[in-house]
DNA sequence: AGCGGAACCTGTCGGC
DNA sequence: TGCCGACAGGTTCCGC
């Protein structure tokens, strides 16, 4: 479900509506969203603690809690956050209830259950065994960074893209919108790109989350913000879920390809 | 290095 | 109507 944009999203409706909160209980319905910690551990760490901060780092959400501790969400395919008063009854596909002092109730709910949830006393404990690639919305993420990417690696640009380790936060519908806004091929190989075709990439990039940012992100099917709000970027995409309709720059019928067995949408005239 | 396949789960949709 | 396979915004592991 969620890429940056949508993760973003989350983030801005939390900081709304639970920032300097205390956390009293937590209730968790489904052990393995938080392996390889245990309902005991997982409680004991975050009992008593108030959130003063929450960041995101690619499509990862960031607790800052005081006592100092962090807790490390990712919402993986379905993973959601809702926020309830504490009389709400239990859903079907609540897997943790994170009672809050002021009797609100923060609900991780998570259809598929591949989200996960952990606590660490440090933050460096956590970058240290997580290797992330550069946020594709800092400076540090610009073309010579990507052309240094591409420069030893045959895969297909789109691949690359995909490639946490390399660029953290852009999932497969942007993938597929920013390629086409560069008019890029998604099967190129990295080391083919031009250094003005690694430029196109980095503009879109920026251009197409920024965007969706400000659209609160996409809702293709279940992806709803903290307020239960769908995304707006949905009726931006240019070529994702379009197979068959007319590029908007050519006419040409959109393309759906699999690459590492995940769909891509692109235009087999206009992107090379 | 890079690919394909499978696994982790649950739900939905289209075809027969 | 009902069953069955394909597919879904993500990540990781395994084998070749």
């Amino acid at each position: 479900m969620p890429e940056l944009p949508e993760v973003e999203t989350v983030r801005k409706g939390l900081e709304q509506q639970i920032l300097g909160q205390t956390i009293t209980q937590v209730e968790i319905f489904r052990e393995r969203l938080i392996a390889p910690s245990t309902p005991e551990a997982f409680n004991q760490s975050l009992r008593g603690k108030t959130i003063v901060d929450i960041r995101r780092r690619a499509k990862y959400l960031i607790f800052h809690l005081t006592p100092e501790s962090y807790l490390i969400v990712h919402l993986r395919m379905t993973g959601k956050f809702i926020v309830t008063p504490a009389t709400q009854t239990r859903q079907p596909h609540d897997r943790l209830w994170f009672h809050l002092e002021n009797q609100q109730l923060l609900i991780f709910s998570d259809i598929r259950c591949f989200g996960t949830l952990q606590v660490f006393s440090k933050l460096e404990q956590w970058e240290k065994h997580t290797q992330l690639g550069e946020e594709p919305l800092s400076q540090n993420f610009n073309s010579a960074y990507l052309k240094n990417c591409c420069l030893n690696s045959k895969r297909p640009i789109k691949d690359l893209l995909l490639d946490q380790n390399k660029i953290a936060g852009i999932g497969n519908i942007y993938a597929s919108e920013i390629l086409f806004d560069a008019q890029i091929d998604p099967r190129c190989p990295a080391n083919q790109l031009s250094a003005p075709q690694c430029k196109r990439i980095v503009k879109a990039t920026q251009k197409i989350l920024k965007e969706a940012i400000l659209k609160n992100g996409t809702s293709i099917s279940d992806f709803r913000s903290v307020e239960n709000k769908t995304g707006e970027f949905q009726a931006f995409l240019k070529v994702y879920g379009k197979t068959e309709q007319p590029c908007v720059r050519c006419q040409t019928p959109i393309q759906k390809i699999t690459q590492q067995q995940r769909s891509s949408f692109f235009c087999p005239s206009c992107q090379h």
